[in-house]
DNA sequence: TTGCACAATGGCAACGTTAACATTTGGGCG
DNA sequence: CGCCCAAATGTTAACGTTGCCATTGTGCAA
């Protein structure tokens, strides 16, 4: 029968076992001097008694929690379940869990984030940025908890990780000017979106490095909607005979809006997006895009907690490159 | 400056205010019978030394961890974004927080997610069901630790919510019946999921209880491609004037693959998908398609578990309907 | 036979917090 | 002036675990 005690305690095994409680807790442990026949006769005892070590109990002892805590100003986003997919792998390899928090974005600071942790089992602390925190030059970690930024910006006091959107905006116009292309027209994003502007900002000085002054270009929302207005309307535009766009989503909405102008994609206008999303989801073209790797972002961060154990570990800004796929929406003019 | 001392305890903080470790307790839960002079006194020295309590002596002392734990065999799958977002803003809501964890498929068991959860500082656990346990009708929750799948079957031991897959099948066909059409055509998934074998259930018991013996249909894998080759097969099929697909994607690579085939959507055929994952991405058109509420589904899944505090919860079972959304993809034929 | 090394196990204390109970203080009232 | 009550604060113990050190037992060499 099960006990009827709440929960079973260290105390009640060694009772039943007729040992002492450091010796089941060496037998939890697996330490070698406890005798094989004596480990199976506690294993026994936890068994019956239904036991599992309590968290609270050892790391009260312990001093640690084995644990990272993950805040996020927005759940639903554009990544985030890679990302997830990387803190979860990392924290599993170092016999760790993940906290998630969401935290109100009123005021969206990194502070806000901290003080939400601060009184949760965690050993460090990952935050998530997507827009730029009013303290983010003057935040300061809480002491003892290490604290890891997703973000391309650089922090003097956290290391930070996040992939790499101006190396992103490079390869994209680079290829298109490596293309033959003579300029590079682009679709961006609402203003208050970090990795957009990063984007943008590549866009801009890739062009600019190779000579070409920037071409106004379109805000959108990320939306297809505002790509395929966006596509019409360049579509008159003789000039432009290569468009980047922020998103795939854009991107594919701009081809539709070109071919609704009677331009054909990548014949008389080449499109590049960002993000791989569209793979499963636009059956009868392969849009060229960037793919990062947003798992190995996640991984990242957690294995710079939880891989630190101890050691004192320095800030570093990690920067993960995403790789160009190649479709059919785009054009050799050479 | 800050102290030196790893971690700064009640005991510290009562040192300094000059008073006893209860006092300041006291304060940190702001209690009443402190005198407010007091209080200010104890507040000055917790922030001298940055004092925040320790998770650890706090949940030993109290025996609870106010914390679910997640479980999920795969992070990346549909709607897990917007139900992680249904539990952090549960969790939020009785000031819980959420501890997410990866369990290896293998064995795909119920018994290695929850042993998994056992040594977690975690007071109940959720799992999140994408294909079928080998251990389903034989699990047994552990002692003490509320335990709620997500999936549609019923459990005879652990509460149960999900989307109503099969109300989602009987929504579409009877709405497409009701526009005239004399069958629906199906788009099926891969057989390892269990909320696509329920839409598939639903469809063909719709079907049935209308008198009308459900038409062979195709098994997709959830891509556009796949229903691009769907779209093509049925093209020719005369009797076909209703499509309903399994997912968005399929439905629109299934119209993109009639459109190949000359049929145009709605005018010749109808189409409907499910989980309206395509209003940002396809600028041109409105999918008919049924909306979930994930982040319902996950907020129930945490209510249960953190709403119930002590009280003895019985085991209950919930299916959260969808909403048909009406787009532009179907062809009223009376 | 004694001494010694080593294997196996036990006793104790401490980690930080807080519930329950105990004590002190001050004020009002007869 | 003494009594009592309530407000404010203090003392103690316990939650479950495990590191440290002490103790016991066993075999082997001197």
């Amino acid at each position: 029968m099960a006990a009827v005690k709440k929960s079973v305690s260290v105390k009640d095994v060694a009772r039943l076992a007729g040992v002492s409680e450091q010796t089941v807790s060496r037998t939890v442990h697996d330490s070698p001097s406890v005798r094989p026949e004596t480990k199976e006769r506690v294993r026994a005892a936890m068994r019956e008694l239904g036991y599992r070590p309590n968290f609270a109990g050892r790391s009260l002892r312990r001093g640690k929690f084995k644990t990272v805590g993950v805040a996020m100003f927005n759940i639903t986003g554009t990544g985030n379940l890679d990302r997830m997919e990387g803190f979860a792998a990392a924290a599993d390899k170092h016999g760790y869990a993940i906290t998630l928090t969401k935290v109100d974005g009123h005021p969206y600071t990194l502070e806000s984030a901290s003080s939400r942790m601060s009184a949760l089992p965690v050993d460090g602390m990952v935050v998530i940025m997507n827009r730029m925190p009013a303290d983010f030059g003057t935040f300061e970690p809480l002491p003892g908890m290490q604290t890891v930024l997703v973000t391309m910006l650089e922090h003097p006091l956290c290391s930070t990780v996040d992939n790499d959107q101006f190396d992103c905006s490079r390869q994209v116009v680079e290829y298109l000017l490596g293309q033959g292309h003579k300029t590079v027209h682009f679709i961006s994003c609402p203003e208050r979106s970090l990795s957009g502007m990063q984007r943008e900002e590549g866009w801009r000085e890739t062009l600019r490095a190779h000579g070409i002054e920037p071409p106004r270009f379109i805000r959108g929302d990320w939306t297809a909607q505002s790509g395929y207005a966006a596509g019409q309307a360049l579509a008159d535009d003789p000039t432009c005979t290569a468009i980047y766009a922020s998103n795939d989503a854009m991107a594919y909405g701009c081809i539709r809006g070109l071919e609704s102008r009677g331009k054909r994609v990548p014949e008389d206008v080449s499109v590049v997006g960002v993000d791989d999303s569209l793979g499963d989801i636009v059956p009868d073209r392969r849009l060229t895009t960037v793919r990062f790797n947003n798992k190995r972002v996640g991984m990242w961060a957690v294995d710079k907690i939880a891989g630190a154990e101890g050691v004192a570990p320095g800030v570093e800004h990690m920067l993960i490159p995403g790789v160009l796929v190649k479709g059919d929406t785009v054009r050799d003019l050479r």
